[in-house]
DNA sequence: TATTGTTATACTCTATAACTATA
DNA sequence: TATAGTTATAGAGTATAACAATA
């Protein structure tokens, strides 16, 4: 018995394993500081985006986060229940929709991004800065290195936020 | 216009957004490398288990992946039935399935832990080596910290591989 | 004819609860 | 009574397809 065949096959150390829990508890930390603030991971993400510089459209919002439009959807007709994003068509072509943070929305926008923060930093507590930094700037690397931005609007998309 | 905030809400900077988008593009090279074998990634992690020297019970197996245990009925169900694997009840508690890898399992096995592992780099293509060495340390670290080892088999469990 | 937003539907994945057989 | 394995059901999350308005 006992018949292990080497260190490579360690299934906790494999990085799909690795990435996968990382990325779950993470969500757990999410959860837990943005409770208060009835807001979601992904939500914010989403006003995190409008806040930016790049609102334009649903569309490209959606890309911009890698969710289906039809998603997209979905999440801003929450967003706009809890009054936190307001639609309206846009004056140059009627097709699209403009949407903006409101007055509460920045609110919790910057409340919740806080909250955040802090989650993250709960997450890279075992690690000295210095390495944390260094995490954050590897997962950067690969994760721009097939995905340049705000890649073709063709390509078909994964999940993810 | 263009009121962006600060570093702070740039949306791909967020751990979360890093984690789940490296863990969606691990997941697509694993398809992609282990789809000659017929065996996903999760497949794959049961297999890497019971080549271990820690079988014991499908329980334990599920618990160790961080599946439930009708999760771990359906993969083993998939696996026996690709001739991969073999249960047979356990003579010491028949309530037990002792769960074992066929010979066609062995070598299925040794096939696609090595397709794996060449996706794994993939991944960390665009990291120097001791960059990928220092990631895959500081996410073991980030995933152990909390997660001791083979934690308590009360504890409500979250999905993952 | 193509595109945006929308709606409705179907599908995948996983957890929950209920059943059996053993202990 | 409690536990291992199994089965059936239900729920969340997401993609696919179809539709209306506009370009």
């Amino acid at each position: 018995m006992s018949n292990d065949s080497g260190p490579g096959l360690d299934v906790s150390r494999r990085l799909g394993y690795l990435l996968k829990h990382a990325q779950a508890e993470m969500a757990r930390l999410y959860a837990e500081a943005l409770a208060p603030y009835d807001v979601d991971a992904r939500e914010l993400g989403v006003l995190m985006l409008l806040a930016g510089h790049e609102p334009s459209s649903q569309q490209h919002a959606a890309r911009r986060i890698g969710v289906d439009r039809t998603t997209m959807v979905m999440l801003l007709d929450t967003l706009e229940a809890k009054g936190l994003v307001s639609r309206r068509p846009d004056a140059e072509d009627r097709r699209r929709n403009v949407v903006e943070l409101t007055a509460t929305g920045q609110d919790t926008l910057r409340a919740s991004a806080s909250a955040s923060e802090a989650a993250e930093r709960a997450l890279l507590a075992p690690l000295d800065p210095q390495d944390a930094q260094h995490l954050r700037e590897a997962l950067h690397r690969i994760v721009t290195h097939r995905a340049p931005a705000d890649a073709d609007p063709h390509a078909p998309r994964r999940a993810a936020t």
